[in-house]
DNA sequence: GCCCGGACCTAC
DNA sequence: TTAGGTAGGTCCGGGC
């Protein structure tokens, strides 16, 4: 029986069948050229004709370029004429090796003679190398954006020459990119660039959707995926290397690029985004480009499409002024007030299952079986729905009257026998299609490569069955919006999640309390009962609820937590046990402190230790202990830089208002100010610390990039700040339900002097900067000429007992040659032995082994840099000593 | 000192 | 010319 439900009605856009197989004949052709990408295999490449040997592989991306920049990030300057890689047949050029790069067997190079000739090889690259996909890590500011506003300024079409559907070669260049920078390019995954024909990866900008972090420089990025530390060289260090350096040199430079070049596809390989990407164009039906580029409602619309065409359906394409005017949606998921304190008894975490698409295929719900809402019915005429109009007539309604089901908020569906809905068909292949794919994954548990595949297909099977409910409540941006539809979902889980808590707590046997709950979640308190009783009673509880649900609704058993704090809603942590012969807990939060990114590395660390040290001894003392001992540290400023970082997005300069007062903001201004190419990207995490200034000086005046404080001796961490507004209310929103007053404990501290503030006096024409410290709880008096921290050392206290003295040693000490000599051999060696620890440490990463260059790595990841420019001030402290050391033997032999 | 809105980030 | 949703917590600055 068909029942003449007419809602998707108009047109729709069309999406083409084509599109996979177009994809398919996209992949089929790439090539790869091993020796390209892997420059240490000497692989020879023939260049002409199939004799080629290249290397099909599966994933398939090539040409690549990082920061072609050395000069400066002003403007597209000249750039020097290099060209890692395969060069080209052309006579003019000569061609040669570089060696001693990272593999130790050399580039090869191609010198050319200028600059343009330098464009012509790398079309000539793209060209022989045909790629799919261009990768480069900022592909707007550097790397291809560059490349193109360079070659714009030279007069010549980058973009057209390298794309595969290139122009009259006369044809001239888009002169306005090239000044109208690259700021006004759109955001998406490419960064804007578009090449036709090809993919352009913007790497960073896929990276951010990928992995929450901190920060998302080359460096950081790499030593979270690959586990491995990078150096990073400021342009001019690079420049300088390249023109003035040795051959040596020369090659670092070079080999500095193809290690980003290399780690580009390093990155992508490990995370596997090219398969992923491939699996889930092929599952949603769209083209490869458009998973990276297109947002969940485009992939939800093919799959809904594809179905919806064969029975007969035409979505509604709705105008905006249709969709702002559809009702505003009433139900809200349910969210329980959680019982904020700490629970040393189980706890259990129970959840549905894959909620939403579970009452959609369990109820029924779709576009397609909606009556309306009930008090609509009565109604002759049309009636509002979604956003547009239903009308029914009276027979019809009588026919399926008693096959309705009636949702909470009173909105009709049709039950499966009169029709099954779209969208609960679509949904129930890709819930069952879900479990086929997990279960062949452990079937095929050995084939690694078999494995990474199916766990990208259950996960994009998994993303487009959460985003659909999302794609019917869009009222704000959705092509299709519903609001009868969007509220029934959301009110029958509601419903459910009601049902199941009266479940749980009518139930004596449990002796069960439900202590918090959020759209599809509950905690379930057991008091008294032991870990094995928890895990036992939690499966009872899921059973149950399940079995008083129409399938595939099922309850699932989470976790345990024993024990744990909950918060705020939103906000728990706890120790959890995820089977019941599991021994050792592992620690869990959500929404805390410890996993959020706007607090500082330290915060997290301080936190997390101190809820572990609770959980597992249940003794505060050793708490308050611990605590203590790290305010200390951080009001003495023994701690590392590194963990004090903060970092916020930033989101153009455009995107604020003028009033906004944010750190990011902030200083990004100072940096436009200095040069109009360092503005952050939009999307980019700007680092910054805080550091000690005046009293009652604005916050805002405090924050620095961490490299300035790193670099100039007079900033410190502002102890104060971190412990007063950053660790202590962390600590105090876990611990004070515990009845525990952490800023007593601060105030309890052993009294040193705090906060001391550098006082700047003139003398003369030099700054000479007073400055006191505590240490150990003593105060020591500073006095040093700006800039050389290592001068005072000698000159103002006695480096055997640290007494003030102006003449080297002290008279004490002056009495006592033996201990000096043995003390300051000591230091001197200390002294030595921690510079040389340093630069091996250091040697490994940037494989730079002369001591005597300052340390030239910039990377904010770096773990040598901080304590590298500390061991290269004390360093300067050596003469001195050694001199002292002379003198004391001297005077004593005779 | 209180309240409010903006900014940011997270849970579901 | 591009977009799944809502609820929630915290910090900060500005207005009263």
């Amino acid at each position: 029986m068909t029942i003449p439900i007419q809602i998707l009605t108009g047109n729709q856009q069309n999406f083409s069948r084509r599109t996979y197989r177009e994809w398919l004949l996209l992949t089929s052709r790439i090539v790869v050229s091993r020796r390209y990408m892997f420059p240490g295999r000497r692989r020879k490449i023939h260049h002409h004709g199939n004799s080629r040997t290249t290397h099909q592989i599966k994933s398939h991306l090539l040409i690549q370029t990082h920061q072609s920049q050395h000069q400066t990030r002003k403007c597209p300057e000249k750039l020097t004429s290099i060209s890692a890689g395969p060069g080209g047949q052309s006579s003019q050029t000569t061609r040669g090796y570089l060696s001693g790069c990272v593999s130790g067997e050399g580039v090869e190079v191609t010198y050319v003679s200028s600059e343009s000739e330098l464009f012509e090889q790398l079309v000539s690259v793209v060209r022989r190398h045909d790629p799919d996909i261009l990768l480069g890590y900022d592909v707007t500011m550097m790397s291809w954006g560059y490349l193109i506003d360079r070659a714009a300024v030279l007069n010549s079409n980058l973009t057209n020459q390298i794309s595969r559907t290139p122009h009259q070669p006369d044809q001239k260049p888009n002169v306005d990119r090239a000044d109208s920078g690259s700021r006004t390019r759109p955001k998406s995954s490419s960064g804007g660039v578009q090449i036709p024909g090809r993919i352009v990866v913007s790497v960073w900008r896929l990276l951010r959707k990928e992995l929450a972090l901190t920060s998302y420089s080359f460096e950081s990025t790499f030593f979270q995926v690959m586990h491995q530390r990078i150096p990073m060289f400021p342009f001019q260090t690079l420049t300088q290397w390249y023109e003035n350096g040795t051959l040596a040199k020369r090659a670092e430079v070079v080999d500095y690029y193809m290690l980003r070049c290399h780690g580009n596809y390093q990155m992508l390989e490990k995370l596997n985004v090219i398969g992923r990407t491939s699996e889930f164009a092929r599952l949603y039906g769209i083209e490869f480009e458009n998973v990276l580029t297109r947002g969940s409602q485009y992939r939800v619309e093919s799959m809904l499409l594809r179905l919806a065409k064969p029975a007969n359906y035409i979505a509604t394409s709705p105008s905006i002024q249709q969709r702002a005017r559809m009702a505003a949606l009433e139900c809200l998921p349910l969210i329980l007030e959680p019982e904020s304190k700490f629970y040393s008894d189980p706890v259990l975490l129970l959840d549905f299952q894959s909620l939403y698409p579970s009452i959609v295929i369990g109820y029924n719900y779709c576009y397609t079986t909606c009556l309306g809402r009930l008090r609509n019915l009565v109604l002759h005429g049309n009636f509002t729905f979604g956003t547009t109009t239903l009308k029914f007539k009276a027979h019809v309604l009588k026919k399926v009257k008693d096959k309705v089901t009636i949702s909470p908020n009173g909105v009709v569906f049709v039950d499966p026998t009169v029709r099954r809905g779209v969208m609960p068909r679509m949904l129930e292949e890709i819930l069952s299609t879900r479990i086929m794919v997990k279960g062949s994954m452990k079937k095929h548990a050995a084939d690694k490569a078999l494995n990474r595949m199916l766990d990208a297909r259950q996960m994009g099977l998994k993303l487009i069955a959460n985003v659909t409910y999302g794609y019917t409540a869009a009222s704000f941006s959705g092509r299709m919006p519903c609001v009868e539809v969007a509220d029934s979902i959301v009110g029958k889980a509601r419903e459910t999640l009601e049902r199941a808590i009266k479940l749980i707590s009518a139930t004596r046997e449990w002796r069960a309390r439900v202590v918090y709950g959020a759209t599809d979640s509950v905690f379930v308190l057991l008091k008294g009962a032991s870990k094995e009783e928890a895990f036992r009673i939690g499966r009872e509880i899921c059973d149950r609820v399940t079995a008083d649900n129409p399938k595939p609704i099922k309850l699932k058993f989470e976790k345990v937590y024993y024990p744990c704090i909950l918060q705020t809603k939103n906000r728990y942590c706890g120790y959890m046990y995820e089977t019941p012969d599991q021994t050792e807990p592992v620690y869990d939060a959500k929404g805390i402190e410890t996993v959020r990114r706007d607090t500082c590395p330290a915060v997290a660390k301080v936190l997390e230790k101190s809820l572990s040290l609770l959980f597992s001894t249940f003794d505060l003392s050793q708490v308050k202990s611990y605590v203590q001992r790290q305010l200390t540290k951080l009001l003495d400023g023994h701690v590392s830089l590194q963990d004090h970082i903060l970092a916020k997005e930033y989101r153009g300069r455009g995107k604020y208002r003028p009033s906004a007062c944010v750190p990011a903001l902030e200083l990004a201004r100072r940096g436009v100010a200095t040069d109009p190419r360092a503005e952050p990207r939009p999307g980019e995490r700007v680092p910054y610390v805080v550091v000690y200034g005046h009293p009652g000086q604005p916050l805002i005046q405090l924050v620095r990039p961490p490299l300035e404080v790193a670099k100039d001796p007079t900033l410190r961490l502002n102890g104060v700040y971190y412990i007063t507004k950053q660790v202590l209310p962390a600590l105090d929103r876990a611990l004070s339900l515990l009845g525990v007053d952490v800023y007593q404990w601060y105030r309890d501290l052993p009294r040193v002097i705090r906060a001391p503030l550098p006082a700047i006096q003139e003398t003369g024409d030099r700054k000479l900067k007073v400055k006191t410290c505590s240490s150990n709880a003593r105060l020591f008096t500073f006095v040093y000429l700006q800039g050389t921290l290592g001068q005072y050392f000698a000159t103002v206290h006695c480096p055997i007992c640290n007494e003030l003295t102006n003449e080297g040693l002290c008279s004490s000490c002056r009495g006592n040659p033996q201990l000096v000599a043995t003390v300051l051999s000591r230091q001197i060696h200390d002294i030595e032995s921690a510079h040389h620890s340093v630069t091996m440490l250091c040697h490994s990463c940037t494989r730079t082994p002369d001591p005597s260059i300052p340390h030239q790595c910039v990377s904010l990841d770096c773990p040598v840099l901080y304590r590298r420019l500390h061991t290269h001030h004390t360093l300067q402290t050596l003469p001195n000593l050694t001199r002292l050391l002379d003198h004391t033997t001297l005077s004593k032999s005779p």
